[in-house]
DNA sequence: TGAATAAATAAGCAATCACTTATATAATGA
DNA sequence: TCATTATATAAGTGATTGCTTATTTATTCA
């Protein structure tokens, strides 16, 4: 674990919506068009963060028909340390059970 | 703990040379000037890395004469969080010893 | 008082940031 | 085949980043 490896991921980290994004997956996986219920964000703005996310290896990625499904890597080395984390900020107030109760949660196929 | 609180934190880490800085600090405290050694960095940029530390919390400084002495504010709430990251980063080639050794080392008074 | 030293601040610059809107790609299903 | 849906990519924008050089402030000491 080198300093330029350490910065490009705490740097991947230090979004408040990539970090509201690392919560909600780790209590679910999720599709990007959930995401943009749950954040308020336009489908671009999503797609961007989760491929920097996704550089960064903190999340893994499975398409699934014309979804694609967005899980914590939890096989990454600085994965309980982001557990850690994430178990210090609140939960965010629009819940993935709030959708469901509006209907928006997607379930594929 | 907010999100956006978090994230002016990590963003505070997220940067090798302040990583770099937080490592030093964590064996000793030291003057903006022994940091232009370590470094090999101008002052004026590690005067600016220290500011952006100072207003997230992360250090503190004390004048003694015309040097100011920064250290780590043991006090942060995510002190243990810090301390765990930078154990996980290795130990620089440049060493304060080394500076010693060299007669760069301040001593104040 | 005045030279030397430590640190802070200012201004400028190229690179990167998080977003936007527009468009492209890919899969489904009528 | 064609409309719909999910996602990705492209291009553009204003804000911020980490640095630079130049200057200012503050302290020490001869």
């Amino acid at each position: 674990m080198d300093y330029v490896y350490m910065e490009s991921y705490l740097k991947a980290i230090s979004d408040h919506n990539r970090m509201l994004i690392l919560k909600y997956l780790s209590k679910d996986s999720l599709c990007i068009c959930e995401f943009t219920e749950l954040l308020d964000m336009t489908q671009p703005a999503v797609s961007q963060h989760m491929r920097k996310l996704k550089i960064a290896e903190l999340v893994t990625e499975e398409k699934r028909g014309r979804w694609t499904i967005w899980s914590l890597n939890v096989r990454h080395a600085l994965y309980p340390m982001l557990i850690h984390l994430l178990s210090l900020l609140p939960e965010p107030e629009i819940t993935v059970e709030s959708l469901e109760a509006e209907g928006k949660r997607v379930v594929c196929e």
